[in-house]
DNA sequence: GAGGACATGTAATGTGTTACATGATTAA
DNA sequence: TTAATCATGTAACACATTACATGTCCTC
């Protein structure tokens, strides 16, 4: 009967696998890591410790703050590790992402092409954007404290980044280039 | 007070700018066209339509089956068309899509390197089937009636599919190539 | 004293899938 | 007769974000 689906609680499981943190702390973190393929807001963190530490996955501490708020630090558990590692042997649940800019570019013919290519530019400024973030985040690994057997794994996601955002870069090109054509032809043809 | 930011209702109106349809059509249509990058449920679809018909922007006509049940055809409305304008021209809604494999790579130090390597497999051969499916969808287009001026649409879409996954399918050789390295080397050391 | 970072948490709301319920027709 | 396809719809549940509520300390 256990739905061993849910990848948030498991997904906490493995950032407190890095080092104990507060609940805090986990967005921080997701942000200057897994942030460009993962997040989670408070309120699926807060109570997904809560719930984690019910079920005896995690421990939580509770640290008196010096000149700050009490935090809630929790940290894995033997039981919880095992949890992770038999979640990570699971097969990849394969979802189709929805792609908004798609579905917009699908019915782009009841507006005018102009429409579509600003929200092909936009796509293509962000993925540049991505394509340098992921140099800052590279630049950051090699600096920080990154467990040596950690890092390739690492990069392995950075990569997946670099080559999506680079495909992207060049169907974005493409495309404007063909949307431009249509407009010229559209305007030619009057 | 009004969110304009639903999808859902807006993918209706343009699957319906197609042509006349019932929800079980939109199911089939979707699969058939924009499948590889949205999805609706009947759970979605069915709400939706009457939504949308509360607001006026679609109209039912219930059609007597002959020697099948009863359907409810959709059309859109006039209103529904320029809501359906409106929407394209709203700036593409940006959010982080959330990736298991990645999510379960980056923690992938926890586990034989083996089990990543099956996980990058897998989603390797999943890739070089979109790309097979692809060109079956190309071929569908130009056999079938897509009006001319929807057609280079359709191509886009279908082009950005190509590049990603073929960016995909790159990504994947290197990974795993790297992966059995790393098992190797694992191996070699002990 | 205003604003921002630190810190925790809940409630309301939105979004979406799955399973269920129903029932006819058609092909194996 | 059994399964598949056609067809519509609801209810329960799962998942997630946002806004709100609260309060401290530190810097400008």
């Amino acid at each position: 009967m256990k739905m061993e689906g849910g990848a948030t609680p498991n997904a906490l499981l493995g950032l407190l696998s890095l080092r104990p943190m507060s609940g805090y702390d986990i967005r921080q973190v997701i942000s200057e890591s897994i942030g460009y393929f993962w997040s989670e807001s408070y309120g699926q963190i807060y109570p997904g410790l809560k719930r984690l530490e019910a079920e005896g996955l995690v421990s939580k501490k509770t640290v008196r703050g010096k000149g700050s708020p009490d935090r809630n630090v929790y940290s894995l558990t033997e039981d919880g590790r095992r949890k992770l590692r038999e979640w990570l042997k699971l097969p990849v649940a394969e979802v189709v992402p929805r792609n908004e800019l798609l579905l917009k570019l699908f019915f782009g013919a009841h507006v005018s092409p102009n429409v579509s290519r600003e929200h092909v530019q936009a796509f293509l400024e962000r993925c540049q954007e991505d394509l340098r973030v992921y140099g800052e985040l590279e630049k950051g690994l090699r600096k920080k404290g990154v467990p040596e057997s950690q890092l390739p794994f690492c990069m392995m996601t950075l990569n997946m980044g670099r080559h999506r955002s680079a495909a992207m870069v060049k169907w974005c090109e493409e495309t404007i280039a063909e949307l431009d054509k249509i407009e010229r032809t559209a305007k030619g043809g009057k």
